[in-house]
DNA sequence: AGCGTACTACTACGCTTTGTCGTCGTGACA
DNA sequence: TGTCACGACGACAAAGCGTAGTAGTACGCT
């Protein structure tokens, strides 16, 4: 009985959650998830995510439907830049990572970044 | 008695390494931290962060003085492109991530990215 | 109106990580 | 030679997460 890594399975339901342009419940969330679970794992999961404020819940008939709260873009926005927070060297920390950025990620940047100022 | 938050104490003592120019052996990192600890405690600790490859240990005496085996800010890129890495929506995240950062970090940025493509 | 079904709330358990220490053996140094 | 510093090992509690069961309840269909 393997247990998934630490936040694999939160991350595979944002996931569902990403790809899906409307809101959904426990029971279609479980549908397009390939692994075979409890229906009250995901609730619970589902659950917990909203708790922490990464999912939104509204009403559907009985059930909650659920979205995410930020998009994958978004929180991986957010996460970067917590990242660079924490760190004293920020100029250190921005010359490490585009140091990885592959030659595309690097000529997107750029771009984005775009002018002058 | 309030623990402090998970991560936190590994972190502070990833600082006082960080600050560090050369190795420190636990009653080192003791001194340099300003919270009161059991020697143990740090001991733990840095033995912990050994094992996760996160500091080196040479062996200085009787004593073991431990590094740091990453930079600070080696340590923030990698994980930043870590993060870009898990998303499916790179440009996107880029964006998110260049939303976020101040006027100077920009600049910074743009300028690392400079001359060389 | 009644019954099954679907869905939520609540509870629970085990594993892993982390914060936090204690004990003990041993080697070094005064 | 005795004290002390230091490392090995172990321990325990709390939190986060994966995973699931039970029970109550509202809805739709018959």
């Amino acid at each position: 009985m393997s247990r998934r890594p630490d936040g694999a399975l939160e991350r595979d339901i944002m996931e569902v959650l990403w790809r899906s342009d409307e809101p959904l419940t426990p029971g279609e969330v479980l549908e397009r998830l390939d692994v075979d679970l409890a229906y009250t794992t995901v609730m619970t999961v589902l659950g917990r995510l909203h708790e922490k404020g990464r999912a939104l819940r509204e009403q559907r008939g009985r059930a909650f439907a659920y979205t995410a709260a930020v998009s994958e873009s978004e929180l991986a926005g957010v996460q970067m830049n917590a990242v660079l927070a924490s760190t004293t060297d920020r100029e250190g920390a921005l010359g490490g990572f585009i140091g990885g950025l592959s030659r595309r990620d690097r000529a997107a940047l750029r771009r984005l970044l775009g002018g002058t100022e």
